[in-house]
DNA sequence: TCGATACATCTAGATCTGTCAATGGGAGGG
DNA sequence: CCCTCCCATTGACAGATCTAGATGTATCGA
């Protein structure tokens, strides 16, 4: 973290990719990490999983709610929540038979913070 | 553009994908739109690029003062620039013998505003 | 006109990513 | 127990992406 934050603080933020593009020159490794993070952002199916959650009244999905409507197979929906979580722009709960999936409103903002100006 | 845009206004943005990941859900087509834009941030050597240009007094730089900086290969950084450039990101303007290119801190701003609360 | 410079394009190879079928592993219900 | 349901993991494949060498194009200076 050598790289001012800008309206985001100081905690280290537990991932560690949350310098500013901004703000100052990337070194290689805070590029790195920023761009493992908009990956997680560059697909359309992890998207619209992202809208489908915020939607959401109760604030989490569980995963058979998500395969009919993003029209992809179980196991795909199940890599790209790992994906998400591995991000983590979401977080799973498992509750009995089913994992609730819910948004970190947070750690989107961290991203949006990074191309701040 | 089937989607509220939120602080964004109502032009249509020339790049047809700033609807909001957060404001509904996302049908696929917006999904794919944003999808594209955000693949070009997801590139340590792209967001290195934006922020070298970000920290450039003039607010320009050509390509060879680029690959320096980036240790990577002349086309290579040619290649990151027209990804840059489709996504609207950057725009390229070719003054003699070198091309300057500047951010596009609007278009930035639009991304910004498609992860937006 | 000739050569040098700055950048783009073409091509090819190595790696990464998205997808699904098949399988595995927990958690209830009967 | 056994069976079913929900979800994760594995394996395999097609397609996309990153990278650099070779080549093409445009501009400027001599």
């Amino acid at each position: 973290m050598a790289h001012a934050l800008g309206p985001l603080g100081s905690d280290p933020p537990a991932h560690g990719c949350s310098a500013s593009v901004l703000a100052a020159p990337l070194d290689a490794g805070d590029a790195t990490g920023l761009a493992r993070a908009f990956t997680a952002l560059a697909d359309p199916v992890r998207l619209r999983v992202l809208s489908i959650l915020a939607a959401s009244p109760a604030g989490e999905v569980c995963v058979c709610d998500l395969v009919a409507p993003l029209g992809k197979s179980q196991p795909t929906i199940s890599h790209h929540m790992k994906v998400l979580g591995d991000a983590g722009l979401v977080h799973g709960d498992r509750r009995g038979k089913w994992v609730w999936y819910s948004l970190d409103r947070a750690r989107l903002a961290e991203l949006r913070a990074a191309i701040d100006s």
